[in-house]
DNA sequence: TATATATTTAGTCATATAGCTAAATGTAGA
DNA sequence: TCTACATTTAGCTATATGACTAAATATATA
C-alpha cells in the first residue's frame, strides 16, 4: 500500500463522528474495553464493534484481549498524525459522560461479574 | 463551531481518493485552475467543482477568481495538519500525467483563448 | 447584443456506509 | 457440559455521497 493510499485509509477511518469521538476518548485514557467505548457513543454493541475494527484496520487503534473482554488503546506510528489529533481533539467537552461511565459500579455496563473489573480505572 | 467538528470536517473532506490527489497536486504546484484539476482527476467538470468546493468549504483550499477561470491553492492554517499532508503525499507518483497536462499547448484544455493562459506554468 | 467558454447548480442514479436486530463465536465460571 | 456474557459477523434498511448529464450562471470577445 503507497503512503497516499494509506493516507487515505486513515482519513476515511477518521471521517465519522462516532469514530474521532472514540479517538479523542483514547488520547484521553490510554486503554478502554469495548464495552465502555459502546456505552460512551451510545449505540448498539455491534456498531461499536464495526467501528472499532474500521479503527485498527487503519492503523490507529490496537487491539489486547484480556478473556472475554477486548481492550483498545492508540497505536498511531505518525509523529504528525498524532500530533495533529491531540492538539485538535485533545479537549474534555469531546468526553461527556465519559468519566462518569468508566467510574460507574462493577454491577453496571460490562462490569457484571462480581468484583472483577472489566476496565480497571487505572490509566488517567 | 468547535475544534472537534472542525477536525470532523477536516476528515471528511479529505476521505476521498480524487479530494487528497487534488491536495497533493496542489502540494506540488502552487495554483492550478479548476480546468486543469478537472483534467488530472479524469472526471466531469461538474464532479470536480463539488470536490473542489467541499475543500474549500472545509478550510483547505482558497479560490482566487480571474476573469473566467478560477484557480485554486491550499490555504491550510493548522501547521500540523499541513506537516501531515505534506509528509503522506509530497511524492511524485501521486501526480502522474499532471505535468503533462500542465504544460500542453495552449489549444488544449481550458487554455483554447489564443494566446492567453489560464494556468500559466510558473508555479514549480 | 450575440456567441463561446469556464464553472456551478440541479436532478438523477448507483454505490457506500452507518445504524439496527439476530445469530454466531469465543471465553469464564457453575 | 451448560449457562452467561462480551464481542463479532451476517443481513437488512435508510441515508450519504460520488458519478453523470443538462441547465443555469458568469465572463470575455466579436
Amino acid at each position: 500500500m503507497t503512503a497516499f493510499e494509506k493516507s487515505l485509509k486513515v482519513s476515511k477511518a477518521l471521517a465519522d463522528g462516532n469514530r474521532l469521538k472514540i479517538v479523542a476518548a483514547l488520547l484521553e485514557y490510554d486503554e478502554l474495553c469495548a464495552c465502555i467505548i459502546t456505552e460512551f457513543l451510545g449505540i448498539a454493541g455491534a456498531t461499536a464493534s464495526r467501528h472499532l475494527s474500521i479503527l485498527v484496520n487503519a492503523g490507529l487503534l490496537q487491539s489486547r484481549k484480556e478473556g472475554r473482554w477486548i481492550h483498545y488503546r492508540l497505536s498511531i506510528a505518525d509523529k504528525l498524525l498524532l500530533a495533529w489529533l491531540k492538539a485538535s481533539l485533545d479537549n474534555k467537552t469531546n468526553l461527556k459522560g465519559l468519566a462518569e461511565i468508566v467510574a460507574s459500579p462493577v454491577e453496571d455496563i460490562c462490569r457484571k461479574q462480581r468484583g472483577i473489573d472489566c476496565c480497571p480505572i487505572n490509566n488517567k
